[in-house]
DNA sequence: CATCAACCCTGAGAGC
DNA sequence: TGCTCTCAGGGTTGAT
């Protein structure tokens, strides 16, 4: 499931390319919603409509949205659960239309000749065409890896709460980008429990919070983020895992039994004696 | 304000 | 082998 450092990776295939193809600079010629529902906002015929003619002219990531900036608009996907996104030819070798694949749901079709196209076997994944993208991320929290998002403001965020730290870290309108994997590893990295209470935490506690949060998700980015499940990005971050998915195998610390338990409606994953459950 | 259930979906894995 | 059942997971919405 896509979080900040895997939409990183696709920002980033998208906006440099890989066979040396590029979005950047590309002007759409028409687009196809194969699965109406995936486009969030406006209705489909405008949304292909007003698309069309378009030209992009950067990608970014905010969040765990990607956004086209178009000469007119913005177009930000989220890639929700199973959401991705390939560069790909119109026509195979022989010349001939390529078909479209399985769970395909959006089509953009460029001049160039080639085409983006949105697949999403879970159908979370959203697409919004809008004039002022504020209006779709307007309520985010800061970006975890942003240069002034410092340890004192993850304090202050923290602080005006009193959740538990699982749900919170998860929650977008306090830190934008954290999904259940980073989270799990960042609380294990900082050796606090998912159940700890935010407005407990102590300075130094917050500090080592802080510098968790960064270290994993810089390295989840080094590593072109995790590939789990079925969706395969060609990142590799799923194989220095501390305690996702690791249930009753052995903490890399100190050699405790990694357990599982919902937090939050979450699974999440902890040491026990790395991560002491609070009174 | 915090918590929680339901919802949107499909495929994987478990159980039979 | 092949069927049915359960469930994960991000985010939104509405109820408590």
């Amino acid at each position: 499931m896509p979080e900040l450092p895997e939409v990183e990776t696709i920002a980033r295939y998208l906006r440099d390319g890989k066979d040396g193809v590029s979005l950047v600079g590309q002007r759409i010629s028409t687009a196809e919603v194969l699965w109406e529902r995936s486009v969030a906002e406006p209705r489909p015929a405008e949304f292909i409509g007003r698309l069309s003619g378009q030209i992009i002219v950067g990608v970014d990531r905010r969040a765990k949205f990607l956004v086209l900036h178009l000469s007119a608009d913005s177009l930000l996907i989220h890639l929700r659960m199973s959401g991705d996104l390939r560069i790909e030819p119109e026509r195979n070798e022989s010349g001939q239309p390529r078909a479209f694949a399985v769970h395909d749901r959006v089509i953009l079709h460029l001049e160039s000749g080639w085409r983006l196209v949105f697949n999403d076997p879970r159908k979370f994944g959203r697409l919004w065409l809008v004039e002022d993208e504020v209006s779709v991320l307007g309520g985010l929290g800061p970006e975890p890896l942003a240069p002034g998002f410092s340890a004192e403001m993850l304090y202050d965020r923290l602080h005006r709460h009193s959740r538990k730290l699982k749900p919170l870290l998860l929650d977008q309108k306090v830190l934008a980008g954290m999904g259940n994997i980073y989270t799990d590893e960042a609380l294990h990295l900082a050796r606090l429990h998912p159940n700890q209470l935010s407005s407990l935490l102590t300075v130094v506690e917050v500090q080592r919070l802080w510098s968790a949060i960064r270290t994993v998700l810089e390295e989840g980015i080094r590593r072109n983020g995790a590939s789990i499940d079925w969706v395969y990005r060609g990142g590799d971050f799923q194989n220095t895992f501390s305690v996702y998915q690791r249930t009753g195998l052995l903490c890399p610390v100190c050699g405790t039994v990694i357990e599982r338990k919902v937090v939050g409606q979450r699974g999440t994953h902890f040491c026990p004696v790395c991560q002491p459950e609070p009174e």
